[in-house]
DNA sequence: AGTCAAAATGGTTGCGCTATCATTTTGGCT
DNA sequence: AGCCAAAATGATAGCGCAACCATTTTGACT
């Protein structure tokens, strides 16, 4: 193996100095026409690959984003996930992407890690990070963005919706559909999962009749298997009496669909269920079920966007972004 | 805002030279206890993070693997990315990720700009690689993981499993359940999607009993809903003789499944469904579906355990390792 | 042909770190 | 106390590239 090629070897065989080699690379455009394909068919002859590290160092542009996601099983942050990476790809960036499985601590640990290759923005998700790994951030002086929630003190940008509200508004809609005994299905109650579920308390408090409600609750994850279990849970503690389950997510509305077949429920005669996220499936699933559905390609894809329009200019602190939500009623309620 | 802190800054505050400050960072074995502590006070105290482009490029040690999948919206690669990252933990290591949207040459380009990074390692999945792409691979002289096919010509290293075995063994249990009329539903048709085609086939051509059956294909992506779509189009074409489909994998096994019901047929008794990669929801649905396991997470992690045991050693070339798969047999069928 | 600004190309230097080797300090032993 | 090997720490150089500024070439105009 000879050792790999570097910008010196494609000059030589160019003919050319290394600075120009350097600029075909980068400037592609302020270099003459025959200059670029003579230097182009001896980087492709040579198969020489541009040294990041070197680049990186000399230039102090990375041409890396960090994205931190609390989950890669969970289909909700590989949708942002999608939307990060196609917004990426227009602006010749890099991803490095870690998952804190929801928690604060190893969040902090990785921001401190993934801020070591110099990124030139930060994308995480949520807004509880520690008192530290927020230190780490503001001192690095890149242009961040908190990601799926709202909030009053954002490190730098924001950009989501409220859960709180839309666990409120789908609470609502089964306190208008009639049911007066609701119960809460919650799973890893991790605390976008907790703004829902005080959503759906304050609907209750709010609402203008008296009503019956039950909250059942696990910090294990989320699964269309665990949906069931909740669903058995709650039917046990209000001695059957609820008669409509909001579900923190739709893996766990589906698990309760399944299994409120199995216990020969009618849906949604006998139970109303509920979910949040609007996956594919919900809509599929016989009845369908309703759900809240959010625009996370979008949400990840304008994050992006926010990072690239933030880097140029100086610090003009926007206010945060509402990208709202949508109930979509289906048959389930 | 003060620019970032450095090895010297560090230096100076903990009264030592900045070339011990990395030694500390990097060796903290090697040091006294007392030294340790004094610098990791300072560190800590000014928040300093290690310049990685620098320190990658001094030590020839990015720290860095590579990693490309076909699709990030699809959960088998999900699975396979989780094993990845809990195994690069271990190894204190980075990912970069790519997605080619299973496309050869968007890998190609991918490949290039990832060696860029002068990863350590270098994970691929599947066998198709464009010849250039191999060329820069081979030539990166880096260890390779080639994921979840088998082939005889791997690059360098290769774990998977058969499809072609698996799509002829789950055909055989459709064959000999009794169903003599079964049709295959594909979507997207990568090339692990036609080796299960290829293994319905043979599985056909090879049982003693003739039978009719039916291929239906698209290349679209997969999705729940188009598996409804394949169902009726194949229930079309065979003027609804079809008895048995297998599907390319589990979301259009549901999707075939829910519109079975749509239909009136039942399931198994008019027709018979099984998928492929046994998602959680195959195992709930009622009925339950028959499909094809694999250790997905496993593979992954294996596949990171693979290039940090050959970036030790020299080339001992190793033959493919099959992970295997397993038919989970199912109400469906 | 001659002029001059603009475009194209090249030389030197330093980014922040670690490898290598050199030097100093430590502490167990006679 | 004196010796010496081992442990701890420091000085120097260079990794491969791009920023900066210098130089050469081009070509539109008189």
């Amino acid at each position: 193996m000879n050792k790999k090629p570097n910008l010196k070897d494609v000059a030589k065989v160019a003919g050319v100095s290394a600075i120009t080699v350097s600029r075909v690379l980068s400037n592609p455009d302020k270099v003459s026409e025959k200059l670029r394909a003579k230097v182009e068919q001896a980087v492709h002859e040579i198969g020489y690959i541009r040294n990041h590290a070197a680049s990186a160092l000399a230039s102090r542009r990375s041409g890396v984003i960090a994205v931190i996601i609390p989950s890669l099983s969970n289909i909700v942050f590989n949708d942002v996930l999608q939307g990060i990476y196609s917004a990426v790809k227009q602006h010749q960036l890099q991803v490095i992407l870690g998952d804190c499985h929801y928690s604060p601590l190893e969040e902090e640990k990785l921001i401190a890690t993934l801020l070591s290759q110099s990124p030139e923005g930060f994308i995480l998700t949520g807004t509880d990070q520690t008192h530290y790994a927020r230190k780490l951030l503001q001192q690095s002086g890149i242009p961040i963005v908190q990601l799926m929630e709202l909030t009053d003190s954002p490190i730098d940008m924001n950009i989501g919706f409220s859960h709180f509200n839309a666990g409120m508004d789908i609470t609502r809609h089964l306190l208008q559909k009639g049911y007066r005994k609701p119960g809460f299905l919650g799973a890893r109650m991790d605390p976008r999962t907790q703004q829902r579920l005080a959503g759906f308390k304050k609907a209750i408090a709010d609402f203008k009749q008296p009503c019956q409600s039950y909250v059942v609750t696990t910090t294990q994850s989320s699964s269309i298997r665990l949906g069931g279990q909740l669903l058995q849970a709650v039917m046990a503690e209000s001695q059957g009496q609820c008669d409509a389950v909001f579900c923190c997510n739709d893996d766990l509305a589906l698990g309760a669909l399944f299994e409120a077949k199995r216990m020969n429920l009618k849906v949604p005669a006998d139970i109303a269920i509920c979910g949040f996220n609007d996956l594919e499936a919900s809509a599929l699933v016989e009845p369908s079920i309703t759900s809240v559905a959010s625009p996370r390609f979008e949400m990840g894809q304008q994050a992006v966007e926010l990072l690239m329009a933030a880097s140029g200019e100086d610090k003009t602190h926007q206010p945060p972004i509402d990208v709202g939500y949508r109930i979509v009623e289906r048959a389930s309620t």
